[in-house]
DNA sequence: TCCATCTAGTTCAACTTTCAAGAAAAGGTC
DNA sequence: GACCTTTTCTTGAAAGTTGAACTAGATGGA
């Protein structure tokens, strides 16, 4: 399970099997780091928060259900239940779509936006305490370029590829 | 809750933000991918599959709990319940510690191993693929040295930090 | 020794996510 | 229009995670 090549497959290297490990602990680490950080100062988990910043950058602070799954990269049922969540939370409501009957558009409300207003000075300075602050300018900008690439890959151009959001 | 300074907080720049929202967008397809493929092939979720790695190359194919939450970055709440269902599937079995009757060794079955063995392949491919693939030699170096400042940032040494595996 | 405190690990309930199934509307095609 | 397929979104059950509470054993004094 460890080096060079054999039987036929191409195993990682040490210096890849030792990259791969950094970002398996960095990618576990902040995200515990930051699902608490908003547990605690906005009663919910990241991804939920995530969801409330893409509606308040929307026009009309909503925005129809699978475009947000598409930004948020989660599945449309993932997405049904978290909404259903923050409706109950008072922080989003659901409208019917006037131009396609089967659609729903997620509206962020005011308390939704107070909400936002009010938290987010704490997470961008958890977001920067944890990473642009440990960061040279250029490695931000390297780090952003191989992010880049990486979820490129993930949802080819012309796809037929299994994205969540087309589940 | 986009540009620059307003109020005392200092927002994320343009970059920043383009750099944050490539980082949520790569973890979060990279993990989806995974934990599909790793689901597919080997019957379980991204996580427990690094429990096993982690077991493989321990010596006696086994460690204490808390020691393989603290490698796996998750809380042993977390690491029981992955545990039991490991159990469950043949692929771990527990043993009390020798030393501390309070403890228990996860070790690795022969069973898990040969899962390992044979899911191993099909992993690294999906590994490769996904990330090492597409970057340059210059570009793996410069991302796991990112990796490196991050994690380690979010574990300081003299600790009192709030880390999963002390809860 | 006795006691308070700490550590290791588990368990329960509440919550989140996944997967498969399903209802309802939209879009062809004949 | 009738029929079939696709798209949109929801639901319910099973699986996984979290946070708090709990048991049992270790530890370090007085």
């Amino acid at each position: 399970m460890t080096t060079a090549s054999t039987g036929g497959t191409h195993w990682l290297s040490d210096e890849e099997q030792c990259v791969w490990r950094a970002y398996l602990h960095a990618t576990t680490l902040l995200e515990d780091h930051l699902d608490r950080q908003l547990q605690r100062d906005a009663g919910m988990p990241h991804i939920y928060y995530g969801l409330l910043v893409q509606l308040s950058q929307a026009p009309g602070h909503q925005m129809r259900m699978t475009e947000l799954a598409k930004d948020a990269k989660i599945t449309r049922s993932r997405l049904s239940h978290a909404v259903a969540r923050l409706e109950r939370n008072g922080w989003v409501r659901r409208e019917d779509c006037p131009s396609d009957k089967r659609g729903q558009n997620a509206v962020l409300t005011d308390e939704g936006y107070e909400m936002l207003r009010r938290s987010a000075p704490g997470h961008v300075r958890a977001v920067r305490q944890a990473m642009f602050d440990r960061l040279t300018a250029e490695q931000v900008r390297s780090f952003g370029e191989i992010m880049q690439v990486i979820a490129t890959g993930l949802e080819p151009e012309g796809t037929d590829a299994d994205l969540p959001w087309l589940r």
